[in-house]
DNA sequence: CTGAAAGCGCTTACAG
DNA sequence: CTGAAAGCGCTTACAG
């Protein structure tokens, strides 16, 4: 049976009154705090069970905790995000107290600012935010308010906990992986300086500059190119087309993560070739990497794992924690067709300096 | 310049303070309301910018709005929703005001409800829901206490707005396609009955019954099988790997929606078969059904447009419209090569009665 | 174990 | 145009 269906909507002086008891009592109840006997629990649990009583969170948040993490996610599209949602949700689903919210923005300084600005206003009592473009001092600020965890950031920072991958091993591993396979003449997609580079440290850049020191550590230097796009698959592939089509094509390319990836393989597609050309490597072992239509080799930096791991940051920062954790997870190569089926041309063998 | 950085946060107060006003003033500043001179306006937005004060959302919940939109969604792993998100976010800068926080879901009765709990526990000023489960009784009193819209509904609802697809005609253009390529024994994949048919009127039960009466119309009731799985493109896989390993291989698949086509792609593939032999034909027209190793044929149903539109009929009931709005899109077919490539084999020609 | 009182930071009528 | 007062629905010390 409920009440206060329409008009007014029911309050905890409503449940208080149904239970004879005071409000403390009814908050006591709520939120599970000591010196509350059996029986008052009891009549509490019943009352608000006949009247259908939700606690307003803003209220609670007046004085209180909002029982909300939120999650700012730069790109809607990007396929990494929904494995640390997945993750995220899973560790929530355990501790069972809070609710997780997102806020999507999209891949700019000014909106991410904004949807981060926007869960703190609302605040959260905690935040997972991921972007490469805020600078540090603004988060330093920030995590003065509340616990927040960074994704993908390697700062040193001192008021937030940071969870990245390695992302010099990873793209180590994609390198020498190729060059493994014979390759030599191996590029890599990025994205544009503007987002890539904007600092320091960032995982593109990391990743860049791996690609790089490896190319040189290899004897490879004179084959290092880097192509920039702009974030999407479809920008990636119009400049892998350019890549692919101009007079040196490359015999492999890794990407900086798997939706240019996908954009190399439609311009593989779309130029009549096929991976057995061009190997082509990702980053992030999205899901749909490992379609058998794809058969992308990737790196999988573990974002469930990740997922997870922030929620827990969060918790142990509420739980009293209050050093910096800066964690490294390390990522691992999944080897899969796009990278294994190359047959080289007898002048790419030649080039190579294969004696056959 | 900033204070306040530590210790207690800045105020409403604080600000009016520093600008010499009242704080019924700065409310109004803030909130762009009638009544301020341009002298006060000013002097308060600079005192808001030295202080970088932040309002409390929790606060202005309290009596007025939280300036937050809230959308529901059931499947982070579904590629349908980020067009969803991305259509709203687009409507949603355009105003301005609002701020969208998606509360992310499993795909059971229970966790959707929470999830659309949660939201309406954070006072959100408009709610979009998307879920088959929940029973109308619950969402019509919901809808008591803030705008909300379903998405993939054909309730006849009177308190809370629908927005759906035409899945009856989107099913229909798919089938007749099928039929239109030449063939007959088609094939439909589904998801379970727990979840496809758990109520009259869903988008998968409609498109699941008007695969059936467009087969029967075409004289291929015999035809007729249905194959039901978990959600997943893996479980999707398994199912379809026995249909298409039976005895009685159809000559085409039609997917509930572009996840199951995915993984009878995936079953194809492991059997070493080709769209060429069965072709498949999906639903939504997620991103990657356009990617050529994909080129999946999809029926479109207008994700952005529709997140869009959910957006404005929240921005309308707020505005006053007090009416249940029960808005249809139009869905048009998107023909890729997974559905024209095919190649009849002699038996299936003369089972098709073809003369040739 | 239980409850009365104060207060969180805003917005909303209502006077001036 | 401006401001003082009340109040939104909770939680938090603090008494009893």
């Amino acid at each position: 049976m409920s009440t206060g269906q329409r008009g007014r909507a029911v309050t905890i002086d409503d449940v208080a009154a149904r239970a004879g008891v005071s409000r403390s009592a009814v908050s006591k109840v709520i939120r599970g705090a000591y010196g509350v006997s059996a029986a008052m629990m009891d009549r509490v649990t019943t009352a608000i069970e006949d009247l259908e009583y939700r606690p307003r969170v803003s209220a609670r948040g007046m004085r209180g905790s909002t029982y909300t993490f939120g999650l700012e996610i730069p790109d809607v599209f990007n396929q990494f995000f929904p494995k640390l949602i997945d993750g995220a949700m899973a560790q929530l689903a355990k501790d069972g107290s809070y609710q997780l919210v997102v806020a999507p923005a999209d891949l700019n300084h000014i909106e991410v600012t904004r949807a981060i600005q926007a869960l703190a206003d609302r605040q959260v009592d905690g935040l997972v935010a991921i972007t490469p473009m805020v600078d540090p001092e603004w988060l330093e600020r920030l995590s003065r308010r509340l616990p927040l965890v960074m994704l993908g950031r390697h700062d040193l920072s001192i008021g937030y906990d940071t969870l990245v991958g390695d992302d010099d091993l990873g793209a180590r591993l994609a390198v020498q992986h190729l060059i493994a396979q014979g390759h030599r003449n191996i590029a890599h997609v990025t994205l544009t300086e503007a987002i890539a580079e904007s600092r320091p440290g960032l995982p593109h850049g990391i990743r860049c500059a791996t690609y790089r020191s490896a190319m040189e550590e290899a004897g490879l230097g004179e084959y290092i190119r880097v192509v920039r796009a702009e974030p999407g698959e479809r920008a990636a592939s119009v400049a892998a087309r350019d890549l692919l089509s101009g007079d040196d094509r490359p015999t492999a390319v890794f990407a900086a993560h798997d939706e240019p990836a996908l954009g190399v393989l439609r311009a593989l597609d779309e130029l009549g070739l096929t991976t057995a050309q061009v190997a082509v490597v990702g980053y992030d072992d999205t899901e749909i990497a490992g379609h058998p239509r794809m058969s992308l080799t990737s790196v999988n930096q573990s974002g469930t794992a990740m997922g997870a791991r922030a929620i827990t940051l969060l918790l142990e920062r509420i739980a009293g924690r209050t050093t910096a954790a800066h964690e490294v997870m390390e990522p691992r190569l999944m080897v899969r067709d796009s990278s294994t089926q190359w047959h080289p041309t007898s002048r790419e063998r030649r080039r190579a300096g294969h004696v056959n």
